[in-house]
RNA sequence: GGUCUGGUAGCUCAGCUGGAUAGAGCAACAGCCUUCUAAGCUGUGGGUCGCGGGUUCGAAUCCCGCCCGGAUCACCA
């Protein structure tokens, strides 16, 4: 039972003596007590004062009075805040107890589980990952792991975009101006080298478009009428049609983005249980829709299209499948969602997707309940962001995109800078280890600047300004966590006497409080499916310890058995730092 | 226009299931390294919480209206 339980039942009792109040848990406030005040937490008698029909500072003096005892120590009543100051005895027990607890907040996985499915990242194989991308990644990566925490059976999931006009655009502009370029023989990953070619493609294709347009042509015609458009679009019915050319072509240029996919996801740190394709699930899909019109689902037009009416929902009609028997959008997640439901028993599904497709996913979820799907009706899009620049969004046109590759690099690099003379006071150092610490350091900076923002909130990056590492940043609690390390290695090399009473600091106390917040902190993550959370709660905690560790020492204590207490304090730190970085996906380096 | 969403310090963001004098970081300024890692710690300055009403003992937080920004409403994905 928690603190915070065991005063809630004990305040229920007394209020009820008192004043006859029979309290429920929601009048029953117990808070944080605020630092410029004694206790450790704070009891709002408000809600009784009414019925109390007294002043609410008498009423928490009352109160008070009636708590003292083997859990409340002392108290103090300002105006209606009843300030609790909690018994040591409480807080070393509470240590230990978490101490000997090395998965404490983490609901552990059983048989019984339920399963969770995460779809994040959900490329296009016609262009490199980009800072948008990174985004995904990192809020999809991260709230696998603290849906795991919770308790639940994770499967992670990526969609690739495999197929469609897009992709032919790269094959065709490859075919006509690539001379038989490869990722070898120009020393470029495979899916920059593609994402090269579309856009040159779109040069090309812009090209014919303004000399159309100068020969008399009007701007929509010509976007139409463009060869290279018509090429494409021939390309792309070859590739229906199972054309062994186009086939082979397309499956040896995605497999270039494949390779340079792979690369990223690793340098990132994510990765996915399973992968589906659309290429593999689009035909799926249009089975699934032909199912739903037979069974009256939906309706097909005159012109063939099959459409399905929403209106009842408040929406509108939604196109499910054209009038040429081709697939769109919704038709492939609908098929992906088939071919995901009977590869596994999925009780929640989650979809990671920017906010641009709520309508989307509002749709989706309920032409999956209609089609019978269990988790289509409880589907949960989460819906993020977009990272915008100082002039507003990435666009690709305009050059103003942040590649993930580039921007990893620039940020490891970034740390080794900073690094370079920092490192010198660690002793037997070598370059290896150095660059590891950059590695870590660079990708925690640029992971932690992206997941401490709300995810459902716009964020803004300036690629001109580098990303911190001092203050409120993932480097900081990395360096908090490796200045504790140091000190518990230190600490491992003298015995450790547990022995006898000691009294604890207020900072003591502050930070074995903080630390049994963690449970609730990864529940309230998991719920609001909100990495930021737990950056909150990690900066926090790093900014306690930090405190108390240049306010008091911890080896140089000449009270063993304090010094004992301040070296286990500090491993369980240490360890909550190492879990929490850990569920936003972030590594904490053993020095730096 | 309909729907959704945001507006908090110069900048980037917390706080939003109502509670005490609205918090961090960056930037600025002033201190702290013969002592366990100074990527740290301590302090100063900086606010009509978009505007106006309402509910309440109490509103940045809840409700209504308005202003400003973003997203979306495709036989694109």
């Amino acid at each position: 039972m928690t603190l915070e339980q065991q005063l809630a039942a004990q305040v229920k009792v007394v209020v009820k003596d008192l004043y006859g109040i029979e309290a429920d848990d929601k009048q029953i406030q117990l808070q944080k007590t605020r630092p410029e005040f004694e206790g450790n937490l704070t009891l709002v008698v408000f809600p009784f004062v009414k019925a109390a029909r007294k002043a609410p500072a008498q009423v928490a003096q009352e109160i008070g009075e009636r708590l003292v005892g083997e859990l409340v120590e002392r108290f103090n009543a300002v105006q209606g805040f009843l300030n609790m100051v909690i018994a040591q005895d409480y807080w070393v027990h509470c240590l230990e107890k978490i101490a000997a607890d090395e998965r404490y907040g983490l609901t552990p996985v059983t048989p019984e589980s339920k399963l969770m499915m995460v779809e994040y990242s959900s490329p296009n194989t016609n262009k490199p990952l980009h800072l948008g991308h990174v985004r995904n990644n990192l809020l999809g990566w991260s709230i696998a792991q603290i849906q795991e925490a919770n308790g639940w059976k994770v499967v992670k999931t990526n969609i690739v975009n495999d197929r469609g006009i897009h992709i032919c655009k790269s094959m065709l502009a490859w075919l006509r101006y690539g001379n038989g370029e490869t990722p070898e023989s120009s020393g470029k990953k495979g899916d920059h080298l593609i994402g090269d070619y579309y856009v040159r493609f779109d040069k090309e294709y812009r090209k014919q478009i303004a000399e159309l347009v100068a020969g008399g042509m009007d701007e929509e015609t010509a976007k139409k009428e463009a060869p290279l458009m018509k090429e494409a679009q021939a390309m792309l019915l070859k590739w229906e049609q199972n054309d062994p050319e186009v086939r082979a072509l397309w499956k040896k240029m995605n497999d270039w983005v494949y390779a340079g996919f792979d690369e990223t996801y690793k340098m990132m740190g994510v990765s996915f249980d399973t992968i589906y394709y659309e290429s593999n699930t689009y035909l799926e899909g249009k089975k699934e829709v032909e199912r739903g019109e037979k069974e009256g689902l939906f309706y097909r037009r005159e012109d063939n299209s099959v459409w399905a009416d929403l209106t009842k929902d408040g929406l509108d009609e939604k196109l499910l499948l054209r009038s040429d028997g081709t697939s769109v959008y919704m038709t492939q997640d609908i098929g992906t969602a088939k071919l995901r439901f009977r590869d596994y028993p999925i009780d929640k599904m989650v979809y990671v997707v920017g906010n641009e497709q709520e309508y989307h996913f509002k749709v989706l979820s309920i032409l999956l309940d209609r089609l019978g799907f269990p988790f289509g009706k409880e589907l949960v899009h989460f819906s993020y962001g977009m990272v915008e620049l100082p002039n507003g969004k990435m666009k690709s046109r305009e050059g103003t995109v942040v590649d993930a590759d580039e921007l990893m690099a620039a940020m490891i690099q970034d740390a080794k800078e900073v690094s370079k003379d920092k490192v010198l006071r660690l002793n037997d150092i070598n370059e290896e280890e150095q660059n590891e610490i950059a590695r870590k350091v660079g990708l925690g900076a640029l992971k932690y600047f992206i997941l401490k923002v709300d995810p459902r909130k716009n964020m803004l990056f300036n690629p001109e300004e580098s990303i911190d590492f001092n203050g409120n940043t993932g480097p900081f609690i990395q360096y908090t966590y490796a200045r504790i390390r140091s000190v518990l290695r230190k600490a491992a090399e003298q015995e450790q006497a547990k022995t006898g009473k000691i009294s604890l600091e207020e900072k003591e106390i502050e930070l074995i409080q903080r630390i049994t917040e963690f449970p609730n902190v990864i529940k309230q993550a998991g719920e609001e499916f909100s990495p930021a959370v737990i950056c909150n709660y990690a900066y926090a905690l790093a900014q306690a310890f930090n405190s108390f560790y240049h306010d008091y020492s911890i080896l140089n204590e000449p009270d063993e058995a304090k010094r004992a207490f301040r070296v286990q304090l500090s491993a369980v730190i240490a360890r909550t730092i190492r879990q929490a970085m850990m569920l936003l996906g972030i590594e904490v380096p053993e020095r730096m």
